[in-house]
RNA sequence: CGCGGGGUGGAGCAGUUGGCAGCUCGUCGGGCUCAUAACCCGAAGGUCGGAGGUUCGAGUCCUUCCCCCGCAA
């Protein structure tokens, strides 16, 4: 089995470590060029990139892949008998798909054809879904549509984050793309067709989701938010045209609010070192757990209170 | 050489024009209490990120290095 594998983030990596470790023969690994990155504009290689150099893989990062001839050409002369592809990055053209004797195989962070798109991930914990999971499949022209080959459900804990399930699924992909290429080696591979009337999308997650909206947001979507978006940008609001971010919130169902009726969403009605930080919803009350001020880290509110008070009253905006 | 903020007892912060290093919390010991995320008394714990320099004197001013963070990508 000779495979070209295409991905670029930590997710991608863990697919191709699995198919490396499992004795395939990787002839070709395609990553998204280096890019600055971060404070000071540094190079940063790719985890797929870093770890196919520590495995002296040969590595190829095109700017683009559609109309490259010269990329198209160099993937052809591997005669791969199949592409992975994990998180890529971009589009693969039809030129690329057709290259491989058995075709194209993707490994996609949902449950087809729930969540397709960039971010099934974040937007299955945003969403507050019980249960989601990994789906590898033949790929075609659409995006994530085509035909499914295995499936495995994942629950999502009541509080875990995107990055916690992104760890989780990354190391669940992996082991069922190798599974998927044993099963296309042995050549009795499941093909099913994706319903499209149950299809749902999960596009790129923009800037101002994380801003928090507390005048329409309820305790539950709140929470969502904030451990959908963590780690990746975190939840946000506005102390005094400050930003905080809001890394994890406890969803306080029941607690009595000892304030007059009339406080407005957002308002700080418990601020106390020993206790926490308590604020109204528009149905109940949070405790904020970890916080973020701007220039500093993230740390526990306890720890944040201690130097910085915040008065009861403030309006979170 | 993208822009900017910051490194001060275990934690989070303050430290004014250079002049004995502080606050809240925690820790340890003791007291009070039916009880406490409560209160009272006492104690320990810092070469102020590292290295140079200016000065009678540097947390504070200058130079340089290391590390952390926000924005932007």
């Amino acid at each position: 089995m000779k495979i070209v594998f295409m991905g670029t983030p930590d997710f991608a990596k863990e697919s191709l470590e699995g198919l490396v470790e499992a004795g395939y023969d990787v002839a070709a690994v395609v990553t998204n060029p280096d890019k600055p990155k971060g404070r000071g504009m540094k190079m940063i290689f790719s985890p797929v990139k870093e770890y196919a150099v520590s495995k002296g893989l040969e590595v190829l990062q095109p700017v683009k892949v559609r109309n490259n001839e010269e990329f198209i050409d160099r993937i052809k002369s591997y005669n791969p008998d199949v592409i992975c592809v994990v998180a890529y990055g971009k589009i693969i053209p039809k030129e690329i798909l057709d290259i491989p004797k058995f075709g194209c195989i993707n490994v996609h962070g949902s449950l087809l054809p729930k969540y397709r798109g960039a971010a099934p991930i974040q937007w299955a914990v945003l969403n507050g879904e019980k249960i989601t999971g990994i789906t590898t499949m033949f790929m075609d022209i659409g995006m994530d549509t085509g035909d499914m080959i295995l499936k495995e459900e994942v629950e999502i804990g009541e509080n875990e984050t995107t990055g916690e399930l992104w760890n989780r699924l990354s190391k669940i992909g992996s082991d069922l793309l190798v599974k998927t290429i044993g099963l296309i080696e042995n050549g009795n591979v499941p093909r099913e067709k994706q319903d499209e009337s149950e299809a749902t999308y999960a596009p790129m997650l923009s800037k101002e989701i994380g801003k928090i909206n507390w005048d329409e947001f309820t305790s539950e979507k709140i929470k969502n938010l904030v451990r959908g978006l963590n780690p990746i940008m975190g939840a946000y609001t506005f102390l005094d045209e400050k930003k905080l971010k809001i890394w994890e919130i406890e969803n306080c169902r029941g607690k009595a609010c000892p304030c007059p009726p009339n406080v407005k969403p957002g308002a700080v009605i418990e601020s106390n070192e020993k206790t926490g930080l308590y604020i109204k919803t528009v149905d109940g009350i949070i405790s904020i757990i970890e916080i973020q001020a701007e220039n500093s880290k993230r740390m526990n509110i306890k720890d944040y209170l201690r130097g910085n008070k915040i008065e009861v009253g403030k309006v979170l905006k």
